[in-house]
DNA sequence: AACTTCTTGACACCTGGTGACATCAACGAC
DNA sequence: GTCGTTGATGTCACCAGGTGTCAAGAAGTT
């Protein structure tokens, strides 16, 4: 346990908790590949896990939680990007640039194990994790459209544009990332993501 | 009750059906307009119209269903205007008309009465009933998307443009819905309409 | 009147989700 | 070393959404 106390910035019961969180992550998805995800109880989850089912929920807000949780982080990660994109770029470049670092996540995670693939499949054949994952979507939209009007130097809440635009890179996301789950990972993001700007950037980059 | 007997074609057990249903959305909605969605039970909107709990879910599958059934009429409605635009009609307008079918359905619902106005409002701010929305939408989506393959005489499988230009309505939908939302009808939806498709249309009529 | 069919209510049951409380391990102060 | 504190956990009770089942009743049929 040497390699333990070498790290006291991080706590012990830190570590514990996202061992608890990897297990239970791990437990649910591996018993919804096999089941799906209605067939699986919280209970199933947490027994596989080892821990009670109150300890899940202390975990993950809900069921679908733990499955679409990374989601969360994907947003953040759109919405950096964007905010670090060079001001004079056009739009549809730098919208280009902050989608591709979700799309990005989801193809490095299928590379080795093809886990992110499997993942995104559950989710977009569940009625319920597509209906969360919408949800995620929604937000992330928010956050992109206040960015783009401030890019712009537009009012988000006044003008049609962001919010629209915003919409629009979520469009292409969607649609990239449905073409790729459907094609078992065949078809390579990066191209499917430059063909569905270039079709939108006439509408992103107008004046 | 004369004038009911001159309706063999409709049975009685039929408009009984129709009445049932209406006081369970009537019933639903006044209680949820009042108190919020999350805080009526199905029991308490199956009190307020007289019957029980499990007839309630004879004729809603749940909850959100007694709120939001009525978009599927309006995404059948879309595809059925998309569909009969003629041909040679640009891409931008025919799906601007199919859009519009489904906004004046809230529009006019809202001109007497403020009803609508008031549903839209309560969707959009309840996170449950805008995940059911959404999941409505993204099967107008598909169902525009195939429409739209086939006006161009594309596979809707292989190419990205269809799922891409109905997405793109269907932003443009969103955007409108929201803003005439938000501006507690006050805004013009047919203008809001038009002025979110003509910053769309560049990508929608590119070839 | 007897029969059939459709609808309903009553009841039991499962599961997702939450609040409350007791317990136990880790940690710091004395 | 002991004591109090803090945080994570398990247990239990409970609520609400949702479903299966069955028996009773109304409507329509022969």
């Amino acid at each position: 346990m040497v390699g333990v106390s070498l790290r006291p910035e991080v706590t012990m019961a830190q570590r514990k908790r996202q061992l608890v969180s990897d297990e239970l992550t791990e437990a649910a998805l591996q018993l919804m590949a096999q089941e799906g995800f209605d067939a699986v109880t919280v209970d199933a989850i947490a027994a596989a896990a080892g821990v009670s089912k109150r300890t899940f929920f202390r975990y993950f807000a809900s069921k679908e939680d733990v499955v679409v949780q990374f989601l969360a982080d994907m947003g953040a990660g759109m919405h950096a990007e964007l905010a670090a994109r060079p001001a004079a770029e056009p739009p549809s470049t730098a919208l280009r640039h902050a989608v591709w670092v979700a799309m990005a996540a989801c193809a490095d995670g299928a590379e080795h194990s093809g886990r992110a693939l499997r993942v995104v499949q559950l989710i977009l054949r569940t009625p319920a994790l597509r209906a969360r994952f919408l949800e995620h979507q929604a937000q992330w939209r928010d956050d992109l459209a206040v960015e783009a009007a401030r890019r712009r130097g537009l009012d988000p809440e006044a003008d049609l544009y962001p919010r629209l635009a915003a919409g629009a890179a979520l469009v292409a996301f969607d649609t990239v990332l449905r073409r790729w789950s459907d094609s078992d990972g065949a078809d390579d993001p990066a191209d499917l993501t430059d063909r569905a700007f270039a079709a939108l950037a006439p509408a992103l980059d107008a004046d």
